[in-house]
DNA sequence: AATGTAGTCAACCGCAGGCAT
DNA sequence: CATGCCTGCGGTTGACTACAT
């Protein structure tokens, strides 16, 4: 990959180079966030001399070179976690990224496609959609209830339908996703607010299902309490979604080490770009 | 061993929203 | 208030790799 000097036909457009980026821009570009910090990227150009548009070295930084990607492979618990989001958000890729640490949208829409898109998804996440979307539904009328108990339900929560409705078109699109998690990680107490005036994005309620849904007990507490205190470490819920979802064991310790966020701190230099959910 | 095919991944493109002027 | 620029997002493309024949 590295090195090779012809990608794409062209090597440059109105000065701008393109194709693969070689180790020598990789390192230009890395030492200019490190100066700079993220963002500015349409400046980058000028301040390294690389002849790289903003939107490139954007790219490169964020789907390539950003300190805190998880390499490897999707692993079965992660693939059952972007199913769920998908079943929840549809193709809202950076949204789904969110709540995956050290994954890219990039890296998630491209998994999806070649996973789910062109074949028939396994029985498996056939399954594991289809229970979600289900328990899903209970746990919203179990809500329902209890909110009626106390008197007060959510119109926002009325409204929702199967959970497959957003399919990341442009009609609804309003806020490109980027509410959700922010919004988790500036006000710890979402659910409060929500419950209080009701007036949240569309996403929160959502992402509030989807966390409840994914690990019930504790990180319905996380999302609803202390989130994102102090880039904190939050070992959250080591067996109870795996019991629905995986095969076992094997699975539980790994739900349990992807919700721990021991190895998923939020680095400053790279905040921006790496706000998780816990 | 050579060739064909499918899968994977990095990068590009166009569009839309947000913000500064 | 209007306009232009910057940034971020989702969709798509193309090169590379692995596997099958």
């Amino acid at each position: 990959m590295e090195g090779a000097p012809l990608g794409w036909g062209r090597q440059e457009v109105d000065g701008w180079r393109k194709g693969p980026w070689t180790s020598q821009e990789d390192k230009l570009l890395v030492e200019n966030v490190r100066q700079h910090g993220e963002g500015r990227w349409n400046s980058v150009s000028k301040l390294t001399g690389l002849k790289r548009s903003g939107k490139s070295c954007r790219l490169r930084w964020v789907n390539y070179l950003r300190p805190d990607l998880k390499r490897g492979k999707i692993t079965p618990q992660e693939e059952s976690i972007i199913v769920q989001l998908h079943a929840l958000w549809g193709n809202r890729w950076s949204t789904i990224a969110r709540s995956l640490p050290g994954r890219t949208d990039n890296e998630i829409k491209n998994y999806w496609r070649t996973h789910f898109k062109k074949g028939k998804p396994s029985k498996n996440i056939e399954r594991a959609r289809a229970r979600f979307l289900k328990q899903r539904q209970e746990m919203q009328s179990q809500q329902r209830q209890l909110l009626q108990l106390a008197g007060q339900v959510p119109k926002d929560h009325e409204n929702q339908d199967g959970g497959s409705a957003r399919t990341g078109t442009t009609a609804d699109d309003d806020d490109r996703g980027s509410a959700v998690v922010d919004d988790a990680c500036v006000a710890p107490t979402v659910a409060a607010a929500e419950a209080a005036g009701g007036h949240h994005h569309h996403e929160d309620l959502i992402m509030h299902d989807a966390m409840d849904f994914m690990c019930p007990m504790s990180c319905a507490l996380l999302l609803h309490g202390a989130v994102h205190q102090g880039g904190g470490t939050g070992s959250c819920c080591g067996s109870t979604a795996s019991d629905e979802y995986g095969s076992g064991e094997e699975d539980g310790a790994t739900w349990g080490s992807l919700w721990n966020l021991d190895g998923v701190v939020v680095d400053d230099a790279a905040a921006g770009a790496c706000c998780t959910l816990w």
